[in-house]
RNA sequence: GCCACCGUAGCUCAGUGGUAGAGCACUCCCUUGGUAAGGGAGAGGUCAUGGGUUCAAGUCCCAUCGGUGGCUCCA
């Protein structure tokens, strides 16, 4: 007799056990017909589950009350289309041995191993796509049916898919007592899949899906285990929803960094300097150097003193900082001299392929210098040149510091994934007593980082240790009095945070900035560390009040990140539209004919006299249009057009990159507006000064 | 590092075994025009590199280098 509780809070009772489908029909034809699957007490199932007691019930539907898709029915519909994927697959390429194949954010892969000699080309995902929809037109059902584990398991052995064998001891491991297949149709004749389920009632209500790309994974995620193949795919209730989503995609491949980047002349990526090095060309520069400036001011305004430390340190520093050991596979190799390469070599077994180096190199004798993976040993040295009274804590230090880490070749990406890169990075050495303030002195910084250039949607992450590592270096307490504190300053920001135990840095938690750029996507940008550890490791001290040596802590903080990585994020967020004090070139001036190239050359000479604008003259004799064009093209953010009437009257017409036209202002009132804008970072623009209503 | 795909003019790309192409950009000439491409001419290529198959290779095969999408990784 199971009360069956509804979102709306309406009770229904029914007289016996009652499945979804009978609930939906029970309240309505049309929610009947719209049904894919039922939650039942915050459980997904599959519309056939039956309810036999109490429960807080809701159907899922394609799209959820507020209009969007349902995040449930999206589950339900993809993995659905992944197991028609799979049998798609199955069908062209005999003998595919299927391993996994899960709902993900954006779609959904199933992971499969081909047998010997067979692979799959991304030119037959338009065969495996026709396979689909035949399958999908057929509307043939999802079956679920059980077993008991013994018999279960016969079958999986029986039918000598390796990979799901090992998936069912899983379950079984995880204490499941039955194993449970869903079949496409009848159990026994058509396709089927072990799978714990749910699924969308048939295949027909597998709406839009498309097979999106190939990938390689390994068997649990470990290299030395068995190469699989992921096939991704996606899937939506209908057509409108994908084609959206294709847009996206297309949206965010428009704003790629790397292309922009190239259009706009603002990096360059050279194979023959090297992989994952990147070039800034005059215009990139110019980004880099104002969000440098920028900066510079906003920590000299906190207190931060600047420093220059080198590129390279010594071995022992990193073996001190623990940089070196427990990196090892992820910084260029050690530079050593050549006798001593030899030496070490010898002592070591005399070979010289890589291991044999790599291990000459971790030998704790062997001495050398190392590209430096991180700017803090450089600065606690700096800290170290002086002794410290507790009177002069805090010491605020900052650098842009240009770092080197050795990233697997298939790692680089852009700018946003690099070999070298620099880092706005800051240490603060302080006592106790001040670390909760230098902390939000930091975390202030940070945001007010983000808002200034406009990134105004973000969360905070807290990075903790994963208890179960021992690549972090450290002991117990200091990590609980520092990840305590990260908690607590997360906790007073006042915007969404997350707790998330293996994000931590080797040496000390940390809060990490995840900002939403225009088009939704989520990038973590700023970080601030707590760390107790590095001073331990390096013996630092202060004198106390006491008389005493004490223990500063320090505070790992760069609120961009990597200048790098940092502006690549830009250059997507902004789709190459920089706001006017970031853009390389801030006004160009067209001429209409050459006729008023006179006219035309006292503006030019009159703004950049006005300030250190960046303004360019287009006389060329070009036509009008062509000019507009191409400064557009180029993404400067204002063109002045002037001619015979703007002569006359010491006017110029104000074209806006995006907005077209916004009339002609005397030259004054322009560059009073453009100081304007520049100096306020946006926030008062000449567009919103001029645009007629 | 692994899997799949790709590498042709400065850029974007076409060219599936038979004389290396287009558009844009560039240079020169004409055009002097009020809000997203005026017209014409010219120059520009060891088809990533090295091997192989073939009478013949940008095209087919192998290797290497580089790139892209993922995987793994990401201090």
């Amino acid at each position: 007799m199971p009360r069956i509780t509804l979102p709306d809070g309406s009770v229904r009772e029914y007289p016996e056990p009652v499945s979804g489908a009978q609930i939906a029909a029970s309240i309505g034809p049309g929610l009947a017909k719209a049904a894919l699957g039922v939650k039942v007490d915050g459980q997904l199932h599959d519309l056939g589950h039956v309810i036999d007691r109490d429960a807080r019930v809701s159907i899922v539907t394609e799209k959820s009350r507020d209009g969007q898709p349902d995040p449930d029915a999206l589950y339900l519909l993809r993995h659905s289309a992944a197991h028609v994927m799979a049998e798609a697959i199955q069908k062209l390429k005999p003998g595919t041995q299927l391993v996994y194949g899960p709902p993900v954010e954006n779609g959904f892969y199933y992971d499969m191993r081909f047998p010997d000699g067979a692979s799959l080309s991304s030119d037959e995902f338009a065969r495996v796509e026709e396979i689909m929809a035949q399958i999908i037109k057929a509307n043939r059902p999802f079956c679920r049916y059980e077993m008991p584990v013994g018999e279960g398991m016969k079958k999986l052995e029986r039918e000598g898919s390796r990979y799901k064998i090992d998936n069912a001891q899983k379950a079984i491991e995880a204490g499941s007592d039955r194993l449970s297949f869903y079949a496409t149709g009848k159990p026994g004749e058509d396709w089927e899949d072990l799978c714990r389920g749910p699924h969308v009632p048939s295949t027909g209500r597998i709406g839009a899906f498309k097979v999106m790309s190939l990938a390689s994974s390994y068997w649990h995620g470990d290299e030395n285990s068995d190469r699989l193949t992921r096939v991704y795919g996606t899937a939506f209730a209908n057509q409108k929803d994908l084609d959206h989503h294709l847009k996206m995609l297309d949206e965010a491949r428009k704003r790629d960094h790397r292309v922009i980047g190239k259009q706009l002349r603002l990096i360059s990526l050279n194979e023959d300097v090297g992989t994952g090095l990147v070039l800034w060309l005059p215009n990139g520069a110019i980004i880099r150097r104002e969000l440098e400036e920028f900066l510079r001011k906003a920590r000299s305004d906190r207190g931060f003193v600047w420093v220059n430390t080198p590129h390279i340190g010594k071995l022992n520093l990193y073996r001190t900082s623990g940089h070196f050991p427990y990196y090892a596979d992820s910084q260029f190799p050690p530079l050593v001299d050549a006798e001593g390469l030899s030496r070490s070599l010898l002592a070591h077994g005399g070979g010289c392929g890589c291991a044999d180096i790599a291990n000459a190199m971790a030998a704790p004798e062997v001495d050398g210098f190392l590209l430096k993976p991180m700017n803090c040993p450089h600065h606690i040295k700096i800290y170290e040149a002086d002794q410290h009274s507790y009177r002069d804590l805090p010491i605020r230090l900052a650098e842009f510091g240009t770092v080197y880490r050795y990233e697997q070749s298939g790692e680089c990406h852009g700018m946003t994934r690099v070999r070298g890169f620099t880092q706005d990075d800051s240490h603060i050495f302080c006592t106790p007593e001040q670390l909760s303030r230098e902390i939000d002195i930091d975390i202030e910084l940070a945001r007010m980082v983000l808002a200034e250039i406009g990134l105004n949607d973000y969360r905070v992450r807290v990075g903790l240790r994963d208890p179960q590592s021992s690549k972090y270096v450290g002991s117990a307490e200091n990590w609980a009095l520092a990840e305590k504190v990260c908690i607590e300053a997360a906790r007073g920001i006042g915007v969404p945070y997350s707790i998330e135990p293996g994000e931590a840095a080797f040496y000390g938690p940390k809060i990490d900035f995840v900002a939403k750029d225009s088009i939704g996507r989520e990038w973590q940008l700023g970080t601030v560390q707590v760390d107790y550890n590095l001073p331990e490791r390096f013996g630092l001290n202060y004198i106390g009040a006491d008389n005493e040596k004490h223990r500063p802590i320090m505070i790992h903080c760069a609120p961009f990140g990597s200048l790098e990585r940092f502006i690549g994020i830009l250059i997507e967020h902004f789709a190459g539209d920089f706001p006017l004090w970031l853009s390389p070139e801030q006004v160009r001036i067209l001429t209409i004919s050459e006729k008023f190239a006179e006219y035309a050359g006292r503006v030019h000479r009159e703004i950049g006299a006005a300030g250190a604008f960046r303004v360019s003259l287009d006389d060329t004799p070009e036509r009008l249009q062509a000019k507009i064009r191409k400064a557009t093209e180029e993404k400067t953010p204002y063109m002045l057009i002037v001619g015979g009437k703007d002569a006359e009257a010491g006017t110029v017409s104000i074209r806006h990159r995006t907005e077209g036209d916004l009339g002609s202002v005397p030259l004054e009132r322009f560059l009073k507006l453009l100081r304007e804008e520049v100096e306020t970072h946006g926030r008062a623009t000449i567009l919103d000064a001029v645009r007629p209503s």
